[in-house]
DNA sequence: CGGCTGGATGTAAACGATTACATTTTTGGT
DNA sequence: ACCAAAAATGTAATCGTTTACATCCAGCCG
């Protein structure tokens, strides 16, 4: 493959001209750089963006380090990364890292040299306890709990959508409200579990260990725990779903055991995924901006690194919002959204 | 941070000692190796994988570039792909590339130097005459149309998915079968287009320009062709969306309108993400193994990295599965499956 | 005409690793 | 105890860029 010797020699100039020229970084004779040019098409040569990083020591690449990469969450989070990155000029290197501190510190350590600071989401791992990482990369933290000060973090506002959903599920009558809750150990399923004995607290409501039933944030989890919320007697009135694939899931046990929703049973989720507002009936749910949740972190992302010496550490939440449909009763229909796409900052 | 002459220093040892610990490319002793790694930990050293690479010209990471990255279909993709190349100690480097072949020639040349090869999505361009992109970047074309046989490619059997599926349709009685069209100038969307016009032929109907309405692979695409069929009369019997998103949107317009399904409308639709046994009734569709379509997308890339001179260029077409489920009719529900994620390569 | 200014270009030292080759140390057989 | 072979380690060139600094040359002014 053509270097920038190459074209120097081709082209009856230094490499360094040649350098001048693409990284525009210094002004050159017109007919000059128009040579250049030509050969380097002629040899088809591009910079060596390896090379190149290794001196400026930037790399024009953010690591992005989730926990999975399964499902309408990541899909949306990832387009608002991307999009937000590629304004600003950066690639992203995206990499799934499954649970485990040495895993999380393996995937980081790679990183390094590759990209310019990294987005972690690890619901599971507290991330600021993280060792022996490369020193001085910058880090923002994605829904994921942080003890100290020392670290970015750009989380969801859980306790309260799922305090405002729930708060609303008992507002309608019901008083026999169970949740099925995400992933043992993840950040966000702890936090909308609080948010959901909140609200029973502030409505009077005693806390049932019967009614808070386990769930992994997929459909076949939601279908399993409706099951056997079926089977319970006196059978729960509302079903709250800590994200909107197991509320489907829900949805669908429910369905084929002939009960009526929402006469029969109140469902709602939490994400507003797209899909709610095509499932029948149109599922309620609690919703995040999840494209403009990556686009803020990679809003923070990037002014630590461009401001390395004097960025002020940001612990950011993203607001949530109600979306009541029909699965939870009262509202009519709604009709289906133009089909932009919102890249508009919503929140905080 | 730290680098590798730091290292050496503070272990009283010379670079290349350093290097061949973390490297593993010779062996050391292991009293000196012991030494070094606990210097590292102290220092927090991380082999700069830019410096590496420069001199290795290997980067370990592949290019990814798609068209989108929206919804369940990339999602998926995605996961297959990263869950391949990360077996084999790849990275991915995500980018959506704008429409335009412009963009794409812009997109492959800022990839030198940062991977070692590029997954190309390009359903609109035919991507096997694109111009000065970096020579010897061995590319693997997804779901696009290529001319030559210069190329490697890895594409769904769409024309034959299609056919089957409105065959299918045929075979239960149905004569008026109108077809969801996807993005217009989409590769895939026309193969299944050809599929469908295959079918009828087949089945000695003649094909109605009235029934083929345009669509854009999105939900709100597939509500708005609906509401559209929902207005002729006669009205068709059947709908065939060229993707499971339009199929959802077009089923959530007939229902809106109280139309019944299946006996009033059948619909069917093509990818079978995930989501197509939750809905009500559960849709029937064309399986795409998505996640083995980006695997073995994967594989052909790395062989033709690993094998740079003797790879012979593959052209593989990955083969659909016909599921039929309760909104074409005639099916019994369906219990929804294991959670666990299909990881076997099936098909070819 | 000579000296100065400033724009265009060239020279060469980095950047942080790997690795062929040279050198030193260790090992083991006698 | 000695020597050859093997093992461990060191030296230095190299990868493809950027960039501080040096150089060159044309034009301008006095």
């Amino acid at each position: 493959m053509a270097t920038i010797k190459d074209v120097a020699r081709e082209a009856s100039v230094s490499v360094a001209t040649v350098s001048r020229v693409f990284s525009g970084a210094a002004v050159v004779r017109e007919e000059t750089a128009r040579r250049i040019r030509e050969v380097a098409v002629t040899l088809r040569y591009t910079p060596h963006s390896g090379a190149r990083s290794l001196i400026t020591n930037r790399t024009n690449t953010l690591g992005v380090l989730l926990p999975d990469l399964y499902g309408e969450f990541f899909s949306e989070l990832i387009h608002g990364i991307d999009l937000t990155a590629r304004n600003s000029g950066y690639h992203i290197l995206v990499s799934r890292s499954w649970e485990g501190r040495t895993e999380i510190e393996e995937a980081m350590r790679s990183m390094r040299g590759r990209v310019d600071g990294v987005l972690l989401m690890s619901p599971d791992v507290h991330a600021d306890t993280l060792l022996n990482v490369p020193a001085n990369l910058p880090v923002v933290l994605l829904c994921s709990p942080a003890r100290g000060q020392e670290v970015d973090s750009v989380t969801i506002q859980n306790s309260r959508g799922a305090r405002e959903m729930v708060t609303h599920l008992i507002s309608i009558g019901h008083r026999q409200i169970a949740i099925i809750k995400g992933s043992a150990g993840n950040f966000d399923a702890a936090e909308r579990l609080r948010g959901y004995r909140y609200a029973l607290h502030d409505g009077g409501i005693a806390t049932n260990p019967d009614l808070e039933r386990d769930g992994d944030f997929t459909e076949a989890g939601g279908y399993a725990a409706a099951q056997d919320l079926l089977a319970m007697k006196p059978r729960p009135t509302a079903v709250f779903a800590a994200n909107d694939s197991m509320a489907i899931g829900a949805l669908s046990a429910f369905r084929q055991a002939g009960v009526r929703i929402p006469e029969d049973m109140a469902i709602a989720g939490f994400d507003d995924i797209p899909l709610c507002r095509y499932m029948d009936p149109p599922l309620s749910s609690v919703r995040v901006h999840i494209a403009d949740l990556g686009a803020k972190a990679v809003d923070v992302l990037l002014h630590a690194i461009t401001h390395k010496n004097d960025h002020v550490r940001r612990r950011e939440r993203m607001a949530t919002e109600l979306v009541i449909r029909r699965s939870t009763g009262g509202e009519p229909a709604e009709r289906p959204p133009p089909k932009t796409f919102n890249r508009g900052m919503t929140s905080v």
